[in-house]
DNA sequence: GGAGTCGGCATTTTT
DNA sequence: TGCCGACTCC
């Protein structure tokens, strides 16, 4: 590989783009910070940047190191290399989101942290479980103390690269009280024994073993000559950490991002990542991507004014020769449903003239607001769609298939099987899982073990135990089968045989035809993977929802989802202080979270390419009250040069303008019913209704070690012939023979029965 | 185990 | 207001 790079200004990658985008492709050695703001190429820039790398012979695609946040960006980006380099290039075996690519070093080096190398990893959903049986366990009232609560500081904690012994003393007194640290200890353990770990640890146990195995952090730093990173400004703490140990001591490390459209620092991004990276990294080329392809100068004008209202950018300042286009919508309206109904009404104007629905979106704040509008365009016929809420990984009866081919795949998942022994139906209610588990218990095994070795025991009743029975011997013949046939056809196999299809026909509610549906979805597309350890350790990381994009539809989804989007006619509804900026950022985040909404804002605006339009109601049905509120003061950001206002009440169009000067009720004039101020409104109304459920459950899968009905334990060697035993269920008796671990005894009262040692106690 | 009831609660969610 | 989870009662 030469020293220099073979400069040759004529690539191919280098068409189409502007002096600072050459910049950024080109400038290979040192630290390199590309400032790129919305819409100006970022994406064409890094691309590009890679094929130069392998282009020029600076390194193998293999000793590049690229990440990115989202699956759907590592896909486009392996996409456009390969497109630009003309499909020559094996695919980068080291481009793909922070945690994919952790993963895949974790499971090279899992034992160093007391893992095997095909570790699971769990959802949030398996966390929350685990969580909830230790803070029960732990004799602490989980009412009071929430499994989401401990889940979400747990988390914070991995996001900082903190193990237990590093959390802050204060906060992990916050917990339980005094019991946060002692939690994020047995969580780990619990995690340990089940061979698992959750999106957190894939980052925190590389990071471990690169601070403790300078071996193996050596081996990284040789290999990646070049790194580079997406959405520098999402970046948490832990991964700061982790990019930094890998970039030296060579430091060819190649931020992307843009401080302006930092928008989640609630899930741990430090957007002082970014703001610091010239202090942490000294000499870096700082390069600011400030051409915009995407939206006319109207729309970039307008949310230049809101983000100017931020203190401590970066800045930057966009421009774009695409002419001035329209100016930025503001509307006032009277209350949501009049929002929702004037919005269709554009929108099927729009129609009329031949736009395509698809290019149209509504952008809210919150997933509650998308209800007035899907109830509205329902009304009138208007195709949309509305993006989040479910995954298609996250439904009930996918998780349940999961659960079955987890448990088929790893007998230890005790939590797949607890999930599925009693779905669909079979009888095995309260009771025998009680049993069950106090045997695993006792005799440390895994669930499906433990239930196994009952069934030749008189510990549960004929009730439970024949289905029981039947249960464990289809597990077992499936697991046989796994071996034969094509897992797709296995998981055919399993949902028609274990009944769960026949449950699903059974149930004439509106759901079930498209749950039948989705599972039919999943088994095709377990189709494209090689076997099914591969699928299921894929489905883990790469959890996509498969939207039907077949018809044209207008797209509404949350600001955050629509982070990388863009469209042509873009409505940005609910621009009210209390919804957009949110109750909650007011009350509680400070100035820090008022920016994060105006980053918010910003993002918004800037998705649109020829129109963007605001909206605010007067009034506003929150919880089913009716509340009047005021325009958001991101609307009175907004420069007067770059709006058109139009209200569609008396009372002028500079209305809301002027009251934030001066702070006096502008509905004043509606009367008392109507005059409430937004500020009165108290913490109840706080947080609007939404989505985010979580109903479902885990996934993750462990390595085998017995099979599912092996039994042949070996017995307690405190226990002999004759000897006086007490049994909870049975009471006292005498021990007649004894098996392993299981035991025939003659009780006074119950006569003669089978049971298993570790339900009799001495005496 | 299913249906009914009651109380608490309610942003954003890349992996 | 409306949903979800927990609980109760057949």
């Amino acid at each position: 590989m030469p020293e220099s790079p073979q400069i040759a200004p004529d690539a191919p990658y280098l068409d189409g783009l502007n002096p600072p985008q050459r910049e950024a492709v080109l400038t290979t050695e040192g630290p390199v910070l590309v400032l790129a703001g919305a819409g100006t190429g970022k994406t064409a820039a890094l691309t590009a940047r890679l094929a130069h790398l392998i282009a020029s012979r600076l390194a193998w695609p293999s000793q590049i190191l690229s990440v990115t946040f989202t699956n759907k960006a590592a896909r486009e980006m392996k996409e456009r290399v390969s497109a630009v380099s003309g499909g020559a290039i094996e695919g980068m075996p080291w481009l793909g989101t922070f945690h994919s690519v952790a993963a895949r070093m974790l499971r090279a080096h899992a034992e160093v942290v007391g893992l095997k190398s095909n570790f699971t990893i769990l959802d949030t959903d398996d966390q929350l479980r685990v969580m909830k049986q230790l803070i029960v366990a732990s004799g602490l009232d989980e009412k009071r103390w929430p499994a989401r609560q401990l889940a979400g500081m747990i988390d914070r904690w991995k996001n900082r690269g903190w193990t237990p012994k590093q959390v802050d003393a204060g906060e992990a007194e916050s917990f339980g009280p005094g019991r946060g640290r002692e939690l994020y200890v047995a969580y780990q353990e619990r995690l340990k024994t089940l061979n698992a770990c959750d999106f957190g640890d894939l980052l925190l146990h590389m990071l471990v073993i690169f601070r403790t195995q300078p071996d193996v952090l050596e081996s990284y730093r040789d290999r990646f000559k070049y790194i580079l990173v997406d959405e520098y400004q999402d970046t948490n703490s832990g991964q700061y950490e982790w990019l930094k140990l890998l970039a030296e001591p060579r430091r060819n490390l190649c931020c992307v991002g843009d401080d302006d459209q930092s928008i989640y620092s609630w899930r741990g991004a430090e957007v002082a990542n970014i703001l610091k990276f010239e202090k942490d990294f000294p000499g870096a080329k700082i390069i600011r991507l400030e051409q915009n392809y995407r939206s006319t100068s109207h729309i970039l004008a307008a949310a230049d004014g809101v983000i100017a209202n931020n203190a401590g950018r970066l800045g930057k300042t966009l421009w774009t020769d695409a002419g001035e286009g329209e100016k930025v919508r503001v509307i006032g309206v009277w209350d949501g449903p009049e929002e929702a109904r004037r919005v269709g009404e554009e929108i099927e104007g729009m129609q009329a003239r031949g736009q395509m629905l698809s290019s149209i979106a509504i952008l809210v704040r919150a997933q509650f607001q998308t209800r007035e509008f899907e109830e509205r365009f329902i009304a009138i016929g208007l195709p949309y769609q509305i993006i989040g809420g479910f995954r298609f990984y996250e439904r009930a009866e996918i998780r349940d298939a999961l659960a079955y081919l987890r448990l088929i795949h790893q007998p230890a998942d005790d939590l797949a099987f607890e999930r599925i022994v009693n779905q669909p139906k079979r009888g095995l209610g309260d009771k025998a899982l009680a049993i069950i588990h106090a045997h695993a218990r006792s005799s440390q095994q895994p669930l499906l073990i433990a239930a196994a070795s009952l069934l030749d025991s008189d510990e549960l009743q004929a009730r439970a135990r024949n289905p029981l029975g039947r249960f464990i011997a289809d597990i077992a013949r499936w697991r046989q089968m796994s071996d034969q046939v094509p897992h797709a056809e296995l998981a055919r196999t399993v949902l028609d045989e274990s009944g769960y299809t026949a449950m699903l026909q059974a149930d004439r509610s509106a759901e079930s035809a498209g749950r039948l549906e989705n599972l039919a979805e999943l088994a095709r597309a377990m189709e494209e993977y090689d076997n099914l350890s591969g699928f299921l350790q894929h489905v883990s990381l790469v959890m996509e929802n498969d939207e039907n994009r077949d018809r044209d539809k207008v797209t509404i989804m949350t600001i955050h989802a629509a982070k990388g989007l863009e469209f042509d006619t873009v409505y940005l509804p609910g621009w009210e202080e209390g919804i957009f900026p949110s109750q909650r950022a007011l009350d509680e985040g400070g100035l820090a979270s008022l920016e994060e909404e105006r980053r918010l804002a910003y993002v918004a605006i800037t998705r649109a390419r020829r129109r963007s339009t605001i909206l605010h109601a007067a009034n506003r049905r929150i919880y089913g009250q009716w509340t009047s509120s005021l325009p958001s003061r991101f609307v009175a950001e907004l420069p007067e040069d770059h709006i058109d206002q139009e209200t569609t009440m008396s009372g002028g169009e500079s209305l809301w303008r002027a009251q934030w000067s001066e702070r006096a009720d502008p509905f004043a004039h509606l009367g008392p019913a109507q005059s409430m101020r937004a500020s009165t409104r108290g913490p109840g109304w706080q947080r609007a209704a939404s989505g985010g459920r979580f109903n479902s459950e885990p996934q993750r899968v462990i390595e085998a070690r017995a099979s599912a009905v092996s039994l042949g334990n070996k017995g307690r060697d405190d226990l002999s012939l004759g000897q006086r035993v007490f049994h909870e269920k049975f009471g006292h008796g005498t021990i007649a023979a004894i098996e392993g671990n299981k035991l025939e005894i003659d009780f006074e009262h119950a006569g003669r029965k089978k049971v298993l040692d570790s339900f009799v106690s001495v005496g």
